[in-house]
DNA sequence: CGGACAAGCTGA
DNA sequence: CAGCTTGTCCGG
């Protein structure tokens, strides 16, 4: 029995009455007295020897079914591979609401859907991992109708909303379907599950197939620890009920390439084979590994999704004397506007400006505290993000309070392309309202505003548009993040779908005529030269080199560790053989493995000290 | 986590 | 030395 308290993360023997009403199984969430207060927990075992003179507790009720034996191994791999907390995976693993009985299982597989030649081969696919190399206008529901004629399916989508729309249209296919996190017991029952990153958890025990739409997507991985990732859960997943898992994306992540190349080497089903208390880990990846996409649709499929793409090539213009907007750009702005259709221009800098200068001396303005550079908010005052002091615009050389804008935000650029555009230009942030109908009246976006500008949220925000222009590229082809680069395509990808219209049901892309502008001083960048050719192995290939070269993930193992008992882990963490540990200026710390399974094997034997502690194992992003 | 209990601090 | 705070341990 585990309480459902984190903090303890550690398992108790109780008394079961034989009168306890309900099933009590493997998996069943119970109600027990722990430590003097009733607490919730799951079962983990039944008909245990319990230690020498321990008094055992009674179990005072159950309150329903949890996950499974299938489930709770799955769990605690989880919490092996990511370095969290048994809890924290079997709470993602259990129903929303009790549930008190389960339907006998049944499997309705999906009957409809297209006989293309894609469906056909998703029939034919056999255990292990496939890559699925599609183009950025493919319906994943084409993808989870073809996989759903197979029987149960688990099919994983980076975001609810869009996971609802695929729900749908399975259901019409005449598939079971049950729709994470709230049909728990329909996918108990054998119905196809369809849900966000959580649904990686949905118990599915006549599963055929996994598949995971957008699997590069970083809204697959959980951001707060344990940052445990949807794509590496359903390769898991698939591998212990050696079904196939297909890896669908247009930009293929190193991750998902190496785990098909490795899906074909190690057929058994390893990877949860537990060995003691250790797991059997996935090998890093190495530079002998060839990756390449197993499932590919016809090179004009592949492209006519991709976004013709524009790059304005910077570098021949003065430095220091041009603006966000190139007068190509602008002109091509115009001139969409003028047709009456939207254009987008990303800026992933928020506020007025992120780096100034005083124009009198030339002294860049600085935080008078801890020295970083300051960054003006939308109200004109300075305000260091480091240290969160805040003081108005002066310089604090010599007090003139004339300060030039060397990085402008979004605020800034948006009253630039106002002027330059001669029409109104509507900002949208992170911070912005959801929709046009949570708009304070008077600012009417939603019908005739054509020109917006904004962080990458306007991405996700914005619906029938025929220019994407990223105004400054090499912010996202340079940022300091070891997925920069993918990320990169990615963004160029999704501005593909944007302006291709998925959404609105048009074919998309280069045929849809919308276009997809990048100002850059890296015209040959792989990023782009891969959105460019509609080629994303462009950048896997290098990306593999350089993750090696770095040793970052897949081609290590790396941890962050950080917050106030952050000292006190690594000191008792010592200086384990195999891996490395990092300071960073920040006061945070960076441990990396090449060996697999051996950082997991290393934090799983330090106790965490008391006090806020970060771990977060194979982050996305390293963060400060 | 939260309760129990022990060891340390304060004040008359 | 009572009464209170702070720390450490442990839960079946």
């Amino acid at each position: 029995m585990l309480p459902d308290v984190p903090a303890v993360d550690r398992a108790f023997d109780y008394f079961a009455a034989d009168d306890l009403p309900g099933e009590l199984c493997v998996g069943s969430l119970v109600r027990i007295p722990f430590g003097g207060r009733r607490v919730a927990g799951w079962i983990l075992a039944l008909d245990v020897e319990p230690p020498e003179g321990v008094e055992l507790s009674a179990i005072l009720k159950i309150v329903g079914f949890g996950p499974d034996q299938t489930m709770i191994d799955l769990c605690r791999w989880a919490a092996w591979r990511w370095s969290g907390r048994l809890t924290t995976m079997l709470r993602a693993a259990s129903p929303e609401r009790v549930v008190n009985r389960l339907p006998p299982l049944r499997v309705r597989p999906a009957t409809g859907g297209e006989a293309n030649e894609l469906a056909e081969s998703i029939l034919l696919l056999g255990a292990g991992n496939h890559v699925l190399q599609v183009s950025p206008s493919t319906d994943p529901l084409s993808i989870v109708v073809a996989a759903a004629r197979l029987g149960q399916v688990l099919a994983i989508l980076p975001t609810i909303a869009e996971s609802q729309r695929v729900a749908r249209g399975l259901r019409a296919s005449g598939a079971a379907v049950a729709a994470w996190p709230w049909d728990f017991q329909a996918a108990a029952g054998g119905a196809s599950v369809v849900g966000g990153r959580g649904a990686a958890f949905a118990p599915a025990p006549a599963l055929a197939a996994v598949v995971v739409i957008d699997e590069h997507d970083e809204m697959l991985q959980s951001e707060s620890s344990p940052t445990w990732n949807a794509r590496d859960i359903a390769i898991a997943r698939a591998r212990q009920a050696q079904v196939p898992c297909l890896l669908v994306s247009p930009c293929p992540s190193l991750e998902a390439l190496l785990a098909q190349q490795q899906s074909s080497e190690f057929e058994s089903h390893a990877e949860l084979a537990q060995v003691g208390e250790r797991f059997l880990p996935r090998p890093l990846l190495t530079v002998d590994v060839p990756l390449e996409p197993r499932g590919r649709l016809s090179r004009s499929e592949e492209r006519s999704g991709w976004a013709a793409l524009t790059v304005l090539d910077r570098r021949g213009e003065d430095i220091g004397r041009t603006g966000l907007f190139s007068s190509r750009l602008v002109e091509m702005i115009r001139e969409t506007a003028r047709s009456g259709e939207r254009v987008v221009c990303v800026l992933n800098r928020t506020g007025r400006a992120r780096l100034l200068a005083c124009r009198s001396c030339g002294t860049l303005a600085e935080c008078e505290r801890c020295s970083a550079a300051v960054s003006q908010d939308d109200n004109g005052r300075l305000v260091c993000t480091r240290c969160i002091q805040e003081r108005p615009a002066i310089c604090l050389e010599c007090g003139s309070m004339a300060l030039s804008i060397l990085r402008g935000g979004v605020t800034r650029a948006r009253e630039e392309l106002e002027a330059l555009a001669k029409e109104p230009v509507h900002a949208i942030t992170a911070a912005s309202p959801k929709s046009a109908a949570d708009q304070p009246s008077g600012s009417d976006y939603s019908a005739a505003a054509r020109i917006f500008i904004g962080t990458q949220a306007v991405l996700h925000r914005l619906q029938d548009v025929s220019l994407v222009a990223f105004l400054d590229f090499d912010q996202e082809l340079l940022a300091p993040r070891y997925r920069a680069a993918e990320e990169a395509l990615a963004l160029l990808m999704l501005s593909s779908r944007l302006v291709g219209g998925r959404e609105a049901g048009r074919v998309g892309g280069r045929e849809a005529g919308g276009r997809v502008v990048v100002q850059t001083r890296r015209p040959d960048h792989e990023s782009i030269q891969a959105a460019l050719r509609a080629e994303p192995m462009l950048v896997s290939f290098s990306e593999a080199q350089r993750r090696i070269l770095l040793g970052f993930p897949p081609a290590a193992a790396i941890a962050q560790v950080g917050y106030e008992a952050a000292p006190e882990f690594i000191a008792r963490l010592g200086t384990p053989q195999g891996v490395e540990v990092q300071q960073a200026e920040d006061g945070q710390w960076l441990l990396r493995s090449r060996e697999s399974g051996r950082l997991q094997e290393v934090l799983s034997q330090v106790d965490r000290p008391v006090g806020r502690l970060r771990l977060q194992v194979d982050p996305a992003r390293l963060r400060s």
